[in-house]
DNA sequence: CACCTCTAGTTTGTTTTACCAACTAGAAGA
DNA sequence: TCTTCTAGTTGGTAAAACAAACTAGAGGTG
């Protein structure tokens, strides 16, 4: 629980992040807190992670299955819908014009330090 | 109301943008919804700007005083206190993090369609 | 066998924040 | 007088991240 600090920026990106990530390969909850890890996303708690993902999937962006592990529980397999697809480019979009903002008005701020 | 899309990625951001804002020049409210509109953050409603001012200030971050319009009521002028400087470094660095991440996610995506 | 650890998922409730809607008000022009 | 633009306040709602408590399987150690 180290980066709580960015927890209220993180808002409406983490699933655009989950929609790219389940759509270059499924995955299943406890793995994609690891592989979030791997982005700079540090210990993503699973009270975010499991309830996004149940709620994407109640929304019709994700499909899911559960298939067997030899070294523990079942996972469940989570992979984006038709509707997720079109989700995860109305993010990447939207991002964009995001970083876009921000970034112009950070350059403010930067252009004072010289 | 045009960018209610992104309303949810712009949850923690805005307030880092406002302080960064009010640092160059104290503003009022009415004004800051107009100037936002020129860093791209088009129609930010005023029933997002208003409270918003009025949170930071309850938390510290800002400080008011009115002033006399020549053509309407008056204006709230805004601007940070130290401990709303203080913030802004830190809002700088997070975003500067946040950017980094999901840039290198984002990427994943991109180079799929080459 | 009992206990612990790692893996894996669910559920309930809380906090933060953007936003809507309704309201008050001053100044200027038709 | 009425409308429009300017300017601010207040109350309530919805979305999303997160903590905490819970259930469980598999494997290892004392």
């Amino acid at each position: 629980m180290a980066s709580n600090e960015t927890s209220q920026m993180l808002k409406g990106v983490l699933q655009g992040c989950l929609l790219i990530l389940l759509d270059q390969s499924p995955s299943y909850g406890y793995a994609i807190t690891q592989r979030l890890d791997d982005f700079g996303f540090t210990d993503v708690p699973k009270g975010t992670i499991y309830p996004l993902l149940m709620t994407m999937e109640k929304k019709g962006l994700l499909k899911s299955e559960f298939r067997e592990s030899a070294d523990g529980p079942k996972r469940k397999y989570y992979s984006p819908t038709t509707a997720g697809q079109t989700a995860k480019h109305k993010f990447l979009t939207e991002w964009q014009q995001l970083e876009t903002n921000v970034t112009s008005i950070v350059n403010l701020e930067e252009h004072d330090h010289e």
